[in-house]
DNA sequence: TAGTAATAACCGACTGTTTGGTCGGCTGGC
DNA sequence: GCCAGCCGACCAAACAGTCGGTTATTACTA
């Protein structure tokens, strides 16, 4: 459909064209467009500007490229947990970090983030990365309950409900949001925050 | 996988079964559960109980399939927008009245909303059901700049930007609410509107 | 009340196409 | 001459959809 351009010439030995990163960059725009399911490795070659068998040249195959993807993704989120902003301080604190620091890898990673947000457990790969997903879920929850323990959240709605709209709403950004469009990451995170928090801390004396 | 019983028995005429309905109620969960795309219709009749050729007795293909679940959820959600609750009084409780009901009826038609909100365009029918989609939007988008105008919201946040983290709150439900499981709809609403409102609205004097 | 329509759902066997993946060999820059 | 990348032709399995005919229930009527 779309012939597009070998990607990019590195001073490297070899016939220049793609090379891992950049071969997956494209698959995961494809993914995101029609669905890992609904691309076809025909497609995806026709997208790619190359024959369907030389794709098989940089990856075992089509879950090879879905692997790749999601663990990218899924490294860099767990990377902010352990950043001493999520890990020191005030509960309330270290949430609002966590928060901001997962918009700006959405923002940073979309193509990959969204790919993840949309597993669905259909194979054991995504069903990994599934389990992996939960275990960012149960930190961001453990944030909420210890922050609501410390007073510093509305004791009214439970901290697990909270911690589920919270990211819900982080991650609901995927629908819409597209870099270099006016709004930069630095901008979207205020709004989140804005919205959410001010909900969510004790109105102010 | 699951032989499932072939539905209840009614007064009418004809071999007892599945009806469309009941049949759709089966076809949509499968499809949230596989995806669209990687549900073929030989799992499906699996799931159902009955031969694939007996679903072609019910509907004229995979695609009626999908629309008629589209179709469901979008009258659902169009429906609310013209309820006098979201036509009359301030914008602002315009504003809470829509996401509550859009939360009711998320609630009430999973299902299909889940289904409706999972669709990327790839289809003729997709397509259509993205348009609609996007007119909703325009109508939550047009009572946020009406409420701004009125002073009832923050003016440091986009109107277009609080309408989307606004929507984007409530339609992250999907990807873990379940009925009964203790929530009741009515329990979810108030958490968004005071996650979300107690945010959005000027702090009280 | 027995027999027959009308009706609504179901089925097995088949078909043409699309799919993910394989194989042995080719090409261009260092 | 080595390396990284590319290719056309092929394949078995899975796919959506078709067809002619069957089965189980209610409704009508002699």
């Amino acid at each position: 459909m779309k012939p597009a351009k070998p990607a990019k010439r590195t001073g490297r030995p070899g016939r220049p064209g793609y090379d891992l990163d950049s071969l997956l960059a494209v698959a995961v725009k494809v993914f995101n467009e029609k669905g890992y399911d609904g691309t076809s490795m025909d497609v995806l070659a026709d997208r790619l500007g190359i024959s369907k068998s030389s794709i098989y040249h940089h990856v075992s195959g089509k879950q090879e490229l879905l692997e790749l993807a999601l663990g990218r993704a899924l490294n860099a989120l767990f990377a902010a947990t352990t950043e001493t902003g999520a890990t020191e301080g005030r509960s309330i604190e270290r949430l609002e970090y966590l928060v901001r620091r997962s918009v700006e890898i959405l923002a940073a990673e979309l193509p990959y983030v969204t790919l993840l947000l949309r597993v669905r457990g259909n194979s054991a790969v995504e069903r990994r990365a599934l389990a992996r997903r939960r275990e960012f879920d149960e930190f961001v929850g453990n944030l909420v309950i210890a922050a609501a323990e410390e007073g510093d959240v509305s004791p009214e709605v439970d901290p697990a409900l909270v911690a589920r709209l919270l990211f819900g709403t982080v991650n609901s950004l995927i629908e819409w949001y597209r870099p270099r469009v006016g709004i930069s990451a630095d901008d979207l995170a205020d709004a989140v925050v804005a919205m959410t928090f001010d909900g969510l801390r004790r109105p102010r004396t």
